[in-house]
RNA sequence: GCCGGGGUGCCCGAGCGGACCAAGGGGCUAGCCUUGAGAGCUAGUAGGGAAAACCCUGCGCGGGUUCAAAUCCCGCCCCCGGCGCCA
């Protein structure tokens, strides 16, 4: 024992409670978990004392005489029949009190802003030069909750990325890839294919050489694992199941990057365990309905480089600042200004108990536009996942603590590039940190994305 | 996918229907001993419940047979070897 809900339920009620109302959630699941605890708890030493007694008996029986034993015999039967009558009761409430116990959310830390909804979400800080259409100044200010932040007007709108893909530059193909596949697909060609693969080369690049270990995990967990490692509203919204396999494509590489560990105990000097992993992330995106159907940033399938991390409970938070860190590293190098903002009670996943998120400025929408999440999930999902640490020398085991971030999230960040490096005359300037990762390939491109030249249907017009 | 062999605690490894605890070794942790190291000795080293003495559960996972399962039966997962298929 010693996970933090559990010990919640059975010390201090209260403080879950108010945890939950933030949440805007029921608190009496709170109570309830507390009443089926302590009721688990008495039948389970009812069950306990009948086996005792089974095992009592069963153990005489090879020492009586033959003439005895068919008495004790069916003493020990007479008793397997209390046993299953008890146990099939245990059975029951065990099964509510999990029940009820897992869908309880982590416990909120401290500094999280509370409200119901995305709009209390607090920006906490703002990075970069900023350009902004001189209509939207009002607007972007709005945005920046006080904060200072350096910017440029300018004085025509930029084209948003949907058509900039597809129109001005003509490197996508959404429509031909809903045809064959459905909305929320897409096919990218050419440079913004090569832009792809750099911007996931360097985020590796930046995150390998601070040490994190590089992997590619299994695009498929199986259920038992996914259903450990996530909440259910994330399971509805994302998860695409395979049909005859009990198998799921992933929707993020953190989930088979938290299942590495799966019912292990780490020695507590081998913590923290720091991984990048790449892969594609697969999400059915059911919740998001109308939203954002233009273009490559809300899609089925896009390229991900993952941070996460395996840490001692007492240094988790500030294995949360180093990967909010990373973020930042990674999107000043790219030159791309955002903000950062502290996720609100009701905005917030189950699995967290604090996000950060990383959010770009998209300046032909003169919205501010997520392209990280970074989470604390404390020992939520190593309860789960049965994720122990251990500590020899003081005879100590206790729940790690995980955490996750988005390095780099390809399609989205490709969006952000697309509204900000444009330029007047539609050409789209290749962050100057990438073009290491484009030198070695003839055919990618090294300065400049440019537009489709008016190609040879205009000519013919 | 098929045939054969296997999965026992932190590790190795015995046990193949009841005999007080899963024998025995190794490792690790603490204590004792020592000027120090080593060796030696003692205890601890799966999960859960209980204030505690204790008790229950645990031999890859899930079922079943039995008064009694690590041990017998069925299904599944994984590892090793062989055959087949395959980028």
């Amino acid at each position: 024992m010693s996970w933090s809900i559990l010990e919640l339920i059975r010390s201090n009620p209260e403080a879950l409670e108010d945890s939950i109302k933030k949440r805007n959630l029921d608190p009496t699941l709170v109570k309830r978990a507390v009443e089926l605890d302590l009721q688990w708890r008495k039948t389970l030493q009812e069950v306990e004392k009948i086996r005792h007694k089974h095992n009592q008996i069963n153990s005489e029986i090879p020492k009586t005489a033959k003439e005895e034993r068919e008495k004790k015999i069916q003493e020990a039967r007479a008793l397997l029949k209390e046993l299953e009558a008890k146990e099939k009761e245990l059975k029951e409430i065990e099964e509510q009190r999990d029940q009820l116990i897992s869908s309880l959310p982590n416990i909120l830390a401290k500094d999280v802003p509370v409200g119901p909804d995305d709009s209390y979400n607090v920006p906490i800080k703002v990075w970069g030069k900023f350009r902004v259409y001189k209509d939207d100044i009002e607007d972007f200010k709005k945005q920046l909750n006080g904060l200072q932040a350096e910017y440029e007007t300018i004085d025509w709108r930029p084209v948003g990325h949907a058509d900039m893909l597809e129109t001005v530059l003509g490197l996508g193909n959404t429509e031909k890839a809903s045809q064959v596949a459905g909305s929320r697909f897409f096919y990218i060609f050419d440079d913004i294919v090569w832009l792809d693969f750099s911007l996931l080369l360097y985020a590796i690049d930046i995150v390998t050489s601070k040490g994190y270990k590089l992997v590619v995990p299994p695009y498929m967990l199986r259920g038992e694992i996914i259903y450990s490692v996530i909440d259910m509203d994330t399971f509805k919204d994302a998860i695409y199941k395979i049909e005859n396999d009990d198998l799921y494509l992933i929707s993020t590489a953190e989930h088979p990057l938290a299942a590495l560990h799966y019912k292990e105990d780490i020695e507590k000097d081998e913590l923290p365990i720091k991984l990048a992993g790449f892969s594609p992330a697969f999400r059915r995106e059911a919740g998001a309905a109308n939203k954002d159907m233009k273009g490559i940033f809300r899609v089925h399938q896009f390229h991900k480089v993952e941070q996460f991390i395996y840490s001692l409970p007492e240094d988790s938070w500030k294995y949360h600042q180093e990967l909010l860190g990373n973020v930042e590293e990674i999107f000043q190098g790219l030159e791309i200004p955002y903000r950062v903002v502290n996720i609100a009670s009701g905005d917030l996943g189950a699995c967290a108990a604090k996000k950060y998120d990383l959010e770009a400025w998209m300046p032909a929408q003169a919205k501010f536009r997520e392209m990280i999440s970074c989470s604390n999930c404390t020992d939520w999902q190593a309860y789960r996942m049965k994720i122990r640490f251990i500590d020899r020398k003081n005879n100590k085991k206790g729940y790690v603590h995980t955490l996750n971030s988005t390095a780099i999230a390809s399609t989205r960040t490709i969006t952000a590039i697309l509204e900000n490096f444009q330029k007047e005359d539609g050409s789209v300037e290749i962050p100057k940190v990438l073009r290491k990762y484009l030198e070695p390939f003839k055919a990618a491109p090294k300065d400049y994305i440019l537009p489709r030249k008016k190609d040879t249907q205009m000519n013919r017009n």
